[in-house]
DNA sequence: TCGCTACATCGTAATATAATAATATAACGA
DNA sequence: TCGTTATATTATTATATTACGATGTAGCGA
């Protein structure tokens, strides 16, 4: 992508960027969707319902979990994927908070 | 970045994941810092604070506005940048959806 | 008109992402 | 043990993003 320069920005605007980052792919969306309404999946299931190969869903599991907003827990020789309640909230607030603090502007130009 | 397969997902997938891409990289995170603060902005207002070269601002300044989230108004030999408050106001309620669905969900695995 | 200021655009290098084929790993049942 | 199922990893291709120098454009004051 080209090099961000990190160094320049605070760790705040940092930390949303890359949270932003993590929802800024379809597929990801739609795992996050399938997931809140199955409550879990395994990782064939969304490549049925995706329609996307097994190793690219894999790997947007892979970054939806580093980034801690789901877990996975092997069950014999499949993995249980469902949400990390508590980092969802945590993104919920990072984002309300960030959106809030424009709620009385007005237009200026 | 590679061929996103946009087909795959519904619009409402692909349009969450576009106005999160937006909000994905630390300069557009810290020019909307900027404006929310100052209400509003030049060009080189940002190039001062943010330290990046003004190609580059002049760049994201491009991205935000067409996504919708800021306005350009042009004053003289400058640009008054603004918040367009009625898109503003469509991604924080888009967000808020987003995240009000899980909202009752319970770790399962 | 000349020069300055403020931006935008173009071209391009460096780097990141998305997608997949091929392959590896690991559990389980027959 | 062998085959099957489920997933992860690796390598690679195609494409997008970030950043900036160089350059173009446009308004404005002297």
């Amino acid at each position: 992508m080209g090099i961000t320069k990190t160094g320049l920005f605070s760790d705040r605007q940092n930390k949303l960027a890359r949270m932003a980052k993590i929802m800024a792919h379809p597929a990801r969306i739609a795992i996050l969707d399938y997931i809140i309404k199955a409550q879990r999946c395994i990782c064939n299931d969304l490549v049925v319902e995706l329609g996307l190969a097994q190793p690219t869903v894999s790997q947007h599991l892979k970054e939806l979990k580093s980034a801690g907003l789901i877990n996975g827990a092997i069950e014999g020789t499949s993995v249980c994927y469902s949400l990390n309640t508590e980092n969802w909230k945590l993104y919920k607030e990072t984002f309300l908070n960030f959106f809030v603090d424009a709620a009385s502007l007005r237009q200026v130009c």
